[in-house]
DNA sequence: CTCCCCTCTG
């Protein structure tokens, strides 16, 4: 680095502050400006906020004329924590040419702090040797600071020796010293640093309790994790979340899943690690199923339950955890692929990677997968595996070759498998073969009043209005009924349910006339194309005549623009699956009221922004997947 | 007026 060279031949003759209670100024100036404490705070706040830009905080910086010692310190510590941490530096040395001042106890964390970030054990020497020439030897929280870098650029035996000299040993120089033993994996010693620390009676604050437990979960050792946890109760050490979360991973493993679990639910806050820990411990136990994320411990209904007290962040960090959920298992799956005979889920990831394919279009991949399971990774397919396998192929539009893949089945069709015939055949307008399929599935299960929704869904889809009038009919007198579709929005804590075409809401004059609005605008923006789109939204009569096309999302939406401010993110909850024209018409939302719109439903969490979705338009995709395999083949 | 330490995941 080049800021070296020129670092360390001109701080050798700089003329170093010998007293630090000395004045910080080299020398007299009385012409001096002087910047108001607002002005400074402003300045601060510039470099620190996530909304402006350290550039334009520099430039601020670079228009005043005379920056006081307290302006420097925050532009190297603003610099410190970004991405070119060198820029500290560069800005310590125009300090100490242009400016009048001495380094102060202030600068050296911050710089150090950039040293660290650089991982140059060369640079952070140097401002060592400055710190203590500088009589700042003494400073604990320069010498916490160093104790950090010198464990960061993998010196751990120079951290200690800096430890062990610091004369009045804070609980930062502990806890420094503690988690950086446990992070170089000197549990041994960490766990003996901790009782050392008890015999000079320094108080262990909750931080040094996570550094405890993460050496006891390293070494798995549960016993005196245990123990721990008896430590912090009866010295009242106060359990947060960072703590109980750290309880949470030593509990789970060390292989006690169940005290993991006790704890969970006793812990008023949650977090996404808390989460994560939790399902990491249930993943490694081999009790894991993808599955699980509609039904058991977090399904819907529970989250609803639990909002209550628990209130909105667990949501979204259910929200986050879903799509984290799916996101790592397309990873795995699709840049792992090989590695999946050392998982402990080796019997599952095989279902999971091919619910991974059917949902990306990844054909080529699926049917690979699939006949690999038995000859590379010893798992005989099970009937889940066959249906998955249905669906990628039928997602595809590759029917008949589903059709044939039934047949030449080993093993009993299971509903399962015709259903994901079925599903394909909605998304690709098989009336026929909907038809054998839906049979197919009744005989195996008469009860099932999704496979008739289906179909009649698939009538309608191809305009035949008789056939969906009859299977209505059908469906009355056996009782079946769709599940209703409904949409949830969460304003200020409570709760507001949007049925299709649903007006018993209080300001439903006002979510309709807004819905009007946005009609209006997407039409006067020229993005309304699609008329099925615009007859959904206006034609009241229509809306009446099939009585579910003003789906509650689309209600839920109107309501969030005029309920929640324009910061505000718009949270709904669908329990059904969102359609493909709400879902159009939330991306366009997003983009012409620039609001983000987060709607989770029934199979995955969609994240709208600039007239984006996260999950890229899965469903949309398809259609092209589809015209591609079809030009590709003729 | 500012500063040092912490869990999960990969």
């Amino acid at each position: 680095m080049q800021f070296m060279e020129t670092l360390s031949t001109p701080l050798v003759s700089l003329p170093i502050q010998a007293n630090p209670e000395a004045p910080t100024v080299k020398s007299d100036n009385q012409n001096r400006p002087v910047l108001s404490l607002i002005d400074q705070k402003l300045f601060t706040a510039s470099t620190l906020s996530p909304f402006s830009s350290l550039e334009y905080a520099r430039k601020v910086f670079d228009e005043i004329p005379e920056p006081n010692l307290y302006m420097w310190n925050t532009l190297i510590r603003a610099y410190s924590w970004s991405p070119e941490p060198s820029e500290s530096v560069k800005i310590f040395l125009r300090m100490l040419c242009e400016s009048p001042y001495f380094p102060n106890k202030f600068t050296f964390p911050f710089l150090i702090k950039a040293a660290t970030k650089l991982s140059r054990l060369g640079v952070g020497q140097v401002f060592h040797g400055l710190v203590v020439k500088s009589s700042f030897g003494d400073d604990v929280f320069i010498l916490n600071s160093l104790i950090h870098f010198y464990a960061s650029c993998g010196d751990l035996d120079f951290a200690y020796r800096v430890f062990v000299r610091i004369g009045e040993k804070d609980v930062v120089s502990w806890n420094s010293m503690i988690s950086r033993f446990v992070q170089g994996g000197c549990f041994d010693k960490a766990l003996e640093l901790f009782k050392e620390m008890e015999a000079e009676n320094v108080k262990p604050n909750a931080v040094t309790k996570v550094g405890v437990l993460s050496a006891c979960t390293k070494m798995k050792d549960l016993e005196f994790g245990r123990w721990v946890r008896s430590y912090i109760e009866q010295k009242g050490i106060k359990m947060d979340l960072t703590l109980s979360n750290a309880m949470l991973d030593m509990y789970a493993k060390c292989g006690s899943v169940e005290d993991a679990k006790k704890l969970f639910d006793e812990m008023e806050e949650k977090d996404i690690v808390s989460w994560t820990t939790m399902i990491d411990g249930y993943a490694k136990l081999g009790e894991y199923d993808l599955g699980a994320m509609d039904v058991g411990e977090w399904n819907h209904e529970n989250i609803k339950k639990q909002r209550m007290k628990l209130n909105c962040h667990l949501t979204t960090s259910l929200i986050d955890m879903y799509s984290k959920c799916v996101e790592e298992l397309q990873l795995i799956c699709s840049t792992e692929g090989m590695k999946l005979r050392s998982s402990p889920m080796l019997l599952l990831l095989p279902m999971y990677y091919a619910c991974a394919c059917s949902h990306s279009g990844l054909v080529e991949e699926g049917r690979m997968f699939f006949n690999q399971m038995e000859p590379v990774y010893g798992v005989v397919p099970g009937v889940k595996h066959y249906a998955c396998m249905v669906d990628i192929l039928g997602r595809a539009g590759l029917l008949e070759e589903a059709v044939e893949f039934i047949e030449k089945m080993p093993i009993t069709p299971s509903a399962s498998v015709w259903g994901a015939l079925l599903g394909a055949c909605k998304i690709h307008e098989n009336v026929e073969l909907a038809e054998q399929a839906c049979s197919r599935l009744l005989e195996l299960e008469p009860e099932n009043d999704k496979a008739l929704v289906l179909l009649s869904n698939i009538y309608a889809k191809t305009e035949k209005w008789d056939n969906v009038s009859e299977l209505k009919k059908r469906m009355r007198v056996s009782g079946l009924q769709k599940e209703r579709g409904w949409s949830s929005m969460e304003v200020n804590g409570t709760l507001h349910k949007f049925l299709a075409a649903d007006n018993s809401h209080p300001l439903s004059k006002e979510i309709y006339s807004k819905l009007e609005e946005i009609v209006a605008k997407l039409k006067s923006s020229g993005h309304v194309t699609n008329k099925s789109l615009l007859l959904q939204l206006v034609d009241e009569e229509d809306m009446k005549e099939q009585g579910l096309n003003l789906h509650g999302e689309k209600l839920a939406i109107a309501f969030g623009l005029i309920s929640t401010s324009p910061s505000q993110l718009i949270r709904i909850v669908k329990n059904l699956r969102v359609c493909g024209d709400c879902h159009t018409v939330a991306k366009l939302i997003s983009k012409l009221y620039n609001r983000e719109i987060l709607l989770r439903d029934r199979y995955r969490f969609h994240h709208f922004s600039g007239g984006n979705c996260s999950c890229m338009d899965y469903w949309c995709r398809w259609e092209e997947l589809v015209l591609k395999n079809s030009t590709q083949t003729s």
